[in-house]
DNA sequence: CGAGCTATCGACAGCATTGTCAGTAGCACT
DNA sequence: AGTGCTACTGACAATGCTGTCGATAGCTCG
């Protein structure tokens, strides 16, 4: 019970941008654990150890934190996929190259678990950039050159086999980021991560085979 | 302001098994809108129009009324499967049966929103009843048959195939029907429900034409 | 009708969390 | 060194939610 006064820690002081981004990884990494809800002030605050009216000064309001946060990881989700559509050339294992990049962009980090959180509590989805109607355009069009160099044009392919696979492939890989491990355990697979590997390997290619004969 | 002491509307009174079934009633209602931090006692109490402190009678604390809540929505997405589980027999259409009950058990009400609620927030699953363990003997069962009737009785199907496609069927129709309206949308599709069924055969077909052909 | 049981209630205590405010202390620039 | 800007802080107010307590009022049984 010496203490007299509190020697009072000395501050650190950070400029406006670096307290902010580091206040948003603590709350991103809270938001993945425990969901939008599970953000606290006072905890994203000792977590990147400074007071919580510090967050308050930079945000203005735990709801402007919240937003701010989903915008960043929205925009983590969807820029990767942007970019490949952008690049994509329509070379030999397009899609399955196609495939691939929307299972890492979803994947990635706890973003896909960030998505259920989002729509499970009715969130608005602010921006409407919707890349996966991309996705299936490209998709698509692969299929269709696809047909073409094989020969037998007759039957073009149809559009909504194309929609459903993409449909298909995004809903498993988001929820297998979040009850993957517990599914395969209980269907009497260990949870490790080669697991998981083949079992994407497998839905791509089921996929594929799918796509390029029916 | 003339009221001068409140006439205290009459009180109704249930016997502890419908109150409690009532309040369970609610509270469900509440968890899969909200997940289970979403759950109120004093909203909860609002809905079955009592007051807080009744709820609290019932269940004793605000968690235990969560837990409670929580094994009823297992009770009643297990039940049903197993139940098929236990008189299915093994005649012409046993695998899309099987499929459409497993499909059927977790869509049916908000349930599958609960699993993810669950899983997200790191629950325990208290219970370990593991009915896809099942679903995947029987499923190989099934698949084994066939291929006997139909002479070729080389190459004895793949275990991890039927395993694949039991968690290929269960993270696709559990996440469709948290993200399945937006996910519809987003690739052009018309929310509507003729397109979720629709989806819901194609992928039955897709995974049966898989497990009978390979 | 009277008595006992208990479902139900209003009021309040305790705690956690967000938000406010006035003041402090790093840092850049003169 | 001095000055200005602002990131940062502790203390406190305000709100909301869980849980407690003593009292009340329906129902059943004698």
């Amino acid at each position: 019970m010496t203490k007299r006064k509190r020697p009072a820690a000395p501050r650190k002081r950070r400029t406006a941008e670096e307290a902010r981004t580091a206040i948003l990884d603590a709350a991103e990494r809270r938001l993945v654990e425990a969901g939008p809800s599970g953000i606290r002030l006072q905890e994203v605050a000792a977590d990147v150890g400074v007071s919580h009216p510090t967050v308050l000064h930079h945000f203005g309001s735990r709801e402007a934190l919240v937003d701010a946060v989903l915008e960043r990881v929205q925009q983590s989700i969807y820029a990767p996929i942007l970019e490949e559509l952008r690049t994509s050339s329509l070379e030999e294992d397009a899609m399955a190259r196609l495939l691939d990049r929307v299972f890492e962009a979803v994947e990635q980090r706890g973003h896909a678990r960030v998505l259920f959180w989002l729509t499970l509590q009715g969130a608005k989805l602010p921006d409407e950039r919707e890349p996966l109607r991309h996705v299936v355009e490209i998709a698509h069009e692969i299929r269709r050159q696809k047909r073409a160099q094989e020969g037998r044009s007759s039957r073009p392919p149809s559009l909504e086999d194309t929609r459903f696979a993409v449909v298909l492939a995004t809903l498993a890989m988001t929820a297998k980021s979040v009850l993957g491990r517990h599914l395969f355990e209980n269907v009497g697979l260990g949870g490790d991560d080669t697991v998981q590997q083949r079992f994407r390997a497998w839905v791509a290619k089921l996929l594929v085979k799918h796509l390029e004969s029916s």
